[in-house]
DNA sequence: TGACTTACATAGATAGTCTATGTTAGAGTC
DNA sequence: GACTCTAACATAGACTATCTATGTAAGTCA
């Protein structure tokens, strides 16, 4: 199986409150495979980058979690976006897709 | 005029080199008015990450350089791609098509 | 009890961008 | 010919965000 990519810097917040944005009340293993399956098995988030994320982005205002149990009862934090969250997601999107676009007309050919 | 943006953490070098692939021998300066223009004014590389990065790339030998003078007669150094160079940015660009890809799969929506 | 697994967590390494600053040298002015 | 301005190159240090490596807690199952 060829080796997954890494999250391009800056990239990570947005994946995961896209994720949330589909779907709210996940936790971290989740997030985390969400992002992995919908990247059609391409990218792939390691847990040293997935928790201080979430992190960041509870101190943010950006999720809030809540600790809960999983279906095979274990404890697990359960993350939902905020409103705050959603509107990041939008400016975040909105940049990303400006600075994509700006990168593709220097790739494409002459 | 809105601020530009920055570049992308790990794109830099391959803007560069893709700006080289479409005309070679340009000195620093105008390997940045260039990205910056061809990117529609988006794209600004500060000088503190341009030179930094074709140091790197003259090291890895991704490129050549050769001392020279502007037309307005100041000194300046001419960057050229090397055989090296040219299978690099191929890769970069494919890796980084891939993972363009697999991220837009997870922000259109659901 | 012990092995295994899920899930969360953190410390430290690393990479690559930026800001800020500095140097060199030619052009133009008085 | 001293002075200023600017082009072009250069480097140090800050910063951000990813990764690797490691650790802990707690549940399941033999």
């Amino acid at each position: 199986m060829a080796p997954r990519d890494e999250i391009p810097p800056g990239t990570l917040d947005m994946l995961i409150l896209r994720t949330l944005a589909h779907r709210a009340e996940r936790h971290g293993f989740e997030i985390a495979e969400s992002i992995q399956r919908g990247s059609g098995d391409v990218l792939q988030v390691e847990e040293g980058s997935l928790y201080p994320a979430l992190q960041r982005m509870l101190l943010k205002g950006f999720v809030v979690g809540e600790w809960g149990r999983t279906s095979e009862n274990r404890r697990a934090r359960y993350y939902k976006l905020t409103a705050a969250g959603r509107k990041h997601l939008e400016r975040e999107v909105e940049s990303y897709r400006r600075v994509s676009s700006a990168i593709a007309l220097i790739l494409r050919p002459a």
